[in-house]
DNA sequence: CGATGTCATGACACCGATGTCACAAGGCGA
DNA sequence: TCGCCTTGTGACATCGGTGTCATGACATCG
């Protein structure tokens, strides 16, 4: 591979003379930028980053660690996907500002975190990504040699800078806009009540039920799911939890759901007990896990968990800590998501009429 | 950062000789030994890459692009999910061979490649690998100064080397099964007929039913998916040929679809037809898409996409071109995966007796 | 017209590792 | 006892860029 050398001596000039018509610092005579610009095509002159590196202490390089804040390994080939678009997202912003991003999953393995920091501090990575597999606290190991670390999608106790789904605006939007368009009984079947997002999501839908000043049913909030993902006990807990909600003396015109992987158990499970969808009952989600939202029938109503945004802002955070050397740990930053407003959610066209309590279907 | 010269001052011997202790080259006493490793210890030392790449040309690193090779930038946010398990494969595989991943996403813009590519040839990757969003054709942009290459999941037309999912096998292992368990009339409802994987598979399908001596009844197979994504057309079509084979004189016991989203279609539609699942018929998928699969009500019987498999045979492809300097095109690796049984499909206990041709669900 | 400043360019050192070669000390066979 | 090999160590050059400083050719200004 050609050397900025080879490209001086092909054009009959300096090496820094070559230097300078690369990075555009100090000035350069028309006819000499000519001259070493058709020298570099020539030889397909591409500068090394390693050289540049060592002399300059930037390496251009951003590190990011995936899967290993998850305790459980189990689940690892279950979510996944979040993640992906967190990278993409951090990606996009990070590539306008020339770095480049190393990449390593460490498919859940906590202990190969240690040997993955060393690498990347031989890569002197100038800032490192943590992403989390959903909303919640991580523990960090110490970072030797790594400067700068935001974590994505979850926190610490140390208070490392990080960026987090706003999930209690998010179930506050959701249910804030159906009873605008009717419902008044609104069932929330939630992921395991020891999530942050349960919690989280749990006051939005309080709060906007005290806003429209419908009292609060607890009877209507239900822990339908929980950590250690079975395929078949979450089937088995939604079966019931949607048995206890229905059989209610005033049921529930809308399920929301902890996310949209049980609105699609809910689907099967409502089916199975001869109930039609939208028309019998409404079913929202959340996440707008679009593979799903958007393939069921009908179209699932989620919200939106923002990742890539949050990748963007991440990476932006980080970039801004790089930049500005002395920087004070921040505030957690919020980002939220649009509702998706999909047919599996029906508007109940007069609520004050006395109309059955089931939805009618809108055409 | 501490360098190769401060170890060597605050150990008292020669920056050598701590290079020696680091790789192990080359005779070392133990004493001086033990004082360069409390050195190091001390001062926090890790080498850096940079300098070592500079110095011995391999600079460890191993280029991915992933979505630079969908054409449609549309459908990037719904694919995804399998480049993620190839990408997890491939660093499982390089990680022990001291290869560090650099990736980059090109979120379906080709016109970012060359860019990417130039970038990669900067930190002077040691090798390439692309990986396509699934089973088709590709066409690489020339590469300046990158080396080797492997395509994931893709192929081309120049014979770079490749790695490719076995889709006749998959589909052949499927029908193979199912006709072992009862099933004579089976529908099978591909996706586009412009992919690969649709002409594979049918002859997998094909081979199956001939291979039992079952005869080959052109209308149990329809096209029911196209290739530009859309939600609404695509549940359409998908309606369509179920209101197709459904009304043959001889309806199928078991359709076999395209992939798992179009299963899971599927399920809504068959249900809001009043069938029960998989009572009155049974449903298989493809990818094992376990987000789906496992999720649905009933669990979904499916074909495996050994997307993670994929990586490692990609990588270690890669790996062994970066060896063995001189080496031909080889011919497309192929990858199969196991089929996953689960409820939606049932055994017919005894096809020969004259039951109805409805399957009865085993407890 | 000489002092000063700007433009264009090159010489040289340096970043942090490692390959090459040299060399001293000690062991061993002739 | 001498030559030779092995072991342990260091001096020095080198990889491919860039920062610093010097230099020569002109243009400008008082």
């Amino acid at each position: 591979m050609a050397t900025i050398y080879d490209v001086a001596r092909s054009a009959g000039v300096s090496p820094k003379t070559v230097s300078r018509v690369l990075n555009g610092d100090g000035p350069v005579g028309q006819r000499t930028r000519d001259k070493v610009e058709t020298a570099m095509a020539k030889l397909g002159y591409v500068p090394s980053n390693a050289a540049r590196a060592m002399r300059s202490n930037r390496s251009g390089l951003v590190g990011l660690i995936t899967g290993a804040i998850s305790s459980t390994p189990s689940n690892v080939e279950l979510s996944g996907l979040p993640e992906l678009f967190i990278v993409q997202g951090i990606q996009r912003a990070i590539e306008p500002l020339n770095m480049t991003l190393m990449i390593s999953d460490t498919g859940g393995r906590l202990d190969r975190v240690p040997q993955l920091m060393r690498t990347f501090s031989e890569h002197r990575v100038e800032g490192l990504i943590y992403v989390a597999d959903y909303h919640k606290k991580v523990d960090l190991p110490d970072t030797p040699g790594i400067g700068k670390v935001v974590i994505a999608n979850g926190y610490d106790d140390r208070g490392t800078p990080c960026v987090l789904p706003h999930d209690e605006k998010g179930q506050y939007a959701l249910v804030s806009e159906a009873i605008a368009k009717g419902h008044r009984r609104i069932g929330y079947l939630t992921l395991a009540n020891a999530l942050d997002a349960t919690r989280l999501r749990t006051v939005g839908y309080a709060r906007a039920l005290a806003d429209a000043g419908i009292a609060y049913d607890s009877s209507l909030v239900i822990e339908a799911d929980m950590a250690e993902p079975d395929p078949e006990v979450e089937t088995q807990l939604l079966w019931d939890a949607i048995d206890r909600i229905l059989g209610l003396e005033d049921p529930p015109t809308l399920l929301c759901m902890g996310n949209d992987r049980m609105a699609m158990r809910a689907y099967g499970i409502l089916r199975s007990r001869g109930l039609n969808l939208p028309g019998d009952i409404s079913i929202a989600g959340y996440d707008n896990y679009r593979t799903l939202a958007e393939t069921l029938y009908p179209p699932l109503t989620t919200v939106e968990l923002p990742y890539a945004a949050m990748g963007v802002r991440a990476a932006r955070l980080l970039m801004s800590l790089i930049r500005e050397e002395g920087q004070k740990p921040s505030e957690p930053q919020l980002v939220s998501g649009p509702v998706c407003w999909r047919d599996s959610v029906t508007p109940l066209v007069d609520p004050k009429s006395n109309v059955t309590p089931l939805g009618r279907k809108t055409t």
